[in-house]
DNA sequence: GCCTATTGCGTACAAGTGTACGCTGAGTAT
DNA sequence: ATACTCAGCGTACACTTGTACGCAATAGGC
């Protein structure tokens, strides 16, 4: 058969990556995480690591991707629900919400290696984070007719708002989400209104 | 002599909370360092730590007191300069940047463990947080006369806003950090106005 | 059908960890 | 002067860690 031998592998070190995500929780973080124990979790010898990752580094990388295209693929949720029904701000903040809802530990590593250790991780987090700056000043910039400045001045600090409440939402119950999530809608209205006065 | 013992116990305890924070760094965070390594840092053996704090973890929420109380002191030094030559929102932002340039590793220890994996560090770090907007939202409240609610939100967004212009500024040199400044600067006024055109 | 490449395993080792335990010497109270 | 307290040390132990190395089995190319 055409590359069952790697179709095999793949398959392992998709084992290796969803035990890494699986590790992740409140109390651990991913550079609190050992090789063996990443490979306890896969059920793997801890040598057989070295046959799909050099490194947890490049592991770590990997799982910051895949937190990145989950964060991808929200977002073209929200801009589908945009189309559907209006209500730029609020839907965005609730379809955000739910990711991390949905997916607390991607979300969770993405916020904690922004400010890790790893100079590497931070860029990858940052460089996440900065499409949807783009994509968000864009739309501003067009619908809005704002100068390139001030749109991605006011994306940059709303995707900060909503990046900060979804972290204050992970600790919390569902009815404080929903506070939380009201909370960052008004935050946000501020920003568009101010920015609006101000660059009018 | 009056506690000669009491007062070699204490300089000892602070010859270890300069040893961590001294090993505090880009690429070290406070998760990371291990009792032994303190302990070489503070010039004492591993097993004289334990005279002085129970655990790893009591000393770090003793680092994150002491982060918290230099926050107080540049809270202080802001409200003087304040009322020296009024400037509300650049004069906070600029003070704010200046705490981060003077000690970077109190600022990163806050930013990390706000997100980290201790739930009392994060208590620990989000209390020191409430402190900055409680006072102003207060501010907020009876020189503008808002409503309470209305100025607790624009005060949380505008600290959230701050903290976070000072996480960049952490890793970067003198004319981005100016940069940095100017643009948290101008999206608090987005705030301001933002808030103000709202609950008007 | 044979040869090679490669995935996965087990063993092994040096290094580092937290902490229990008992000693010493000096400050303190009596 | 004597007895007590206690900060600091050294030793010791049981673990965990990353990774080097060589072997077994199996897939894929010839």
């Amino acid at each position: 058969m055409s590359g069952n031998r790697a179709l095999q592998k793949e398959k392992t070190r998709r084992t290796i990556i969803d035990a890494a995500f699986r590790l992740l929780s409140q109390e651990r973080s991913y550079s609190s995480l050992s090789l063996r124990e990443v490979a306890r979790e896969a059920g793997i010898a801890p040598t057989s690591f070295y046959r799909h990752f050099e490194d947890m580094d490049e592991l770590g990388l990997t799982l910051v991707d895949e937190g990145g295209v989950a964060l991808r693929q929200l977002m073209r949720k929200a801009r589908q629900r945009i189309r559907d029904k209006g209500l730029v701000i609020s839907t965005s903040v609730e379809t955000f919400m739910e990711f991390i809802h949905n997916s607390p530990h991607v979300f969770r590593l993405l916020l904690r290696e922004r400010s890790g250790t790893s100079l590497a991780f931070r860029k990858a987090v940052s460089r996440e984070l900065q499409y949807f700056v783009v994509e968000l000043a864009d739309y501003i910039q067009h619908t809005r007719n704002y100068p390139a400045g001030a749109a991605k001045l006011q994306a940059d600090a709303m995707v900060i708002l909503v990046f900060n409440a979804g972290a204050e939402a992970l600790d919390s119950s569902l009815t404080e989400r929903k506070l939380l999530t009201e909370k960052a809608i008004t935050q946000l209205r501020f920003v568009a209104k101010g920015a609006n006065e101000i660059f009018k």
